[in-house]
DNA sequence: CGTACTCTTGATTTCACTCAATTCAGGTGG
DNA sequence: CCACCTGAATTGAGTGAAATCAAGAGTACG
């Protein structure tokens, strides 16, 4: 177990390949992605402090992770770390514990990307992202340190179509922007509603 | 451990409900899904024979799983499942294995529905059920067992889409309708450069 | 056979994408 | 400190891929 550190726009780990380390998020924010041959990225998660990234027991990285703000992480080795194991059942639990978490997450994206609207979309992330961060900061209020592009290849939209609903949301008195990366949302609850609440995550 | 039978149509478990067993499935094939208030349904996906149901660690399953058609399954009891575990260390690692290889399929899953065309979906879902049951069946030949709307809910479409899409496929000569629910692919490849196969799961 | 599905096909609409300007904010240098 | 420059974000106009609406054509089943 080594810290380490990457700057923004840094990538961590590369889709396809060996997946010789697992790491642990200390600090700062990561994206995760996959592209296709012709340029389209999907944003498959963010990642903020405490999440684990490369839990993939496969042979490769199934994506590429890159630091959205400078990062700090720890990292384990796959070689030690296999020796740790038996060492210490509890942490192959934990893992388990964790990849299923992400699956969840993930099983709600599918419904994100294949049934909801844009507006629905844009609501669902405001919200999600409000709910993982607010620990760090105040309530009713949320930093957004990823691109508007990034979010539109999270949500599987365009930037503009990111912007528009954004404005939307704005002009419906929803959410307030205080500056590009930092908004206040006032009544989570109507967002809520505006995201077809029952199955945010 | 106890063997259980479930008809067509059937549900297995229900999402929200607690989480009391862990299947795995010995013969025929489910669906699994989402539903949100209005009644938009996102499939996360089928399983097949030998696939486990309902890893989630989590007090309550997150998604229903359905019989598509007549299914066999071992019934793992929860209660009891947690008291086998201390016993059987290599357990969890192969449940490990397996939610890592669902959240591998997940995430190209979120690649297809966020990035990917109509048609690019269709070819990916056929080229993936292909390899998937290929073992039951004659390559080269793929059985569908599912409804067209099963397989829109699926790939984040309609039904009409979907069936357009086979249209083309097989005025393309890509595939063969030999009927409703069966086709052949007589070149796997030509379907793989239409699905844009370099993420294909 | 007729009934009730599921699936296919066609016509039209719509939501999000594309293309094209602006506008805005953050940094740099005069 | 302010003007300029650059890349990011917003806004607008027009297009397009898939959805919706609406018939028909197959299929299974009693």
């Amino acid at each position: 177990m080594v810290t380490t550190r990457f700057s923004a726009g840094e990538s961590i780990i590369h889709e396809g390949e060996p997946a010789t380390a697992l790491f642990n998020l200390v600090s700062g924010s990561v994206k995760l992605y996959k592209l296709l041959s012709d340029g389209r990225r999907q944003i498959t998660g963010f990642l903020v402090p405490s999440d684990f990234l490369g839990i993939a027991l496969n042979k490769n990285y199934a994506y590429t992770a890159e630091a959205i703000e400078d990062v700090h992480l720890c990292r384990f080795d796959r070689l030690k770390f296999g020796a740790l194991l038996p060492e210490l059942p509890n942490l192959e639990h934990r893992l388990l514990e964790a990849a299923c978490t992400e699956l969840a997450a993930a099983q709600d994206q599918m419904v994100l990307l294949g049934r909801r609207t844009a507006l629905e979309r844009l609501a669902s992330f405001l919200l999600q992202w409000h709910r993982r961060t607010t620990v760090h900061h105040k309530p009713g209020h949320v930093v957004l340190p990823m691109s508007r592009s990034d979010i539109a290849d999270y949500l599987g939209l365009t930037i503009e179509t990111v912007s528009r609903c954004l404005t939307l949301l704005k002009k419906a008195k929803v959410v307030q922007l205080v500056s590009r990366s930092e908004l206040a949302i006032p009544y989570p609850d109507k967002l809520a509603a505006m995201a077809d609440c029952d199955t945010a995550a």
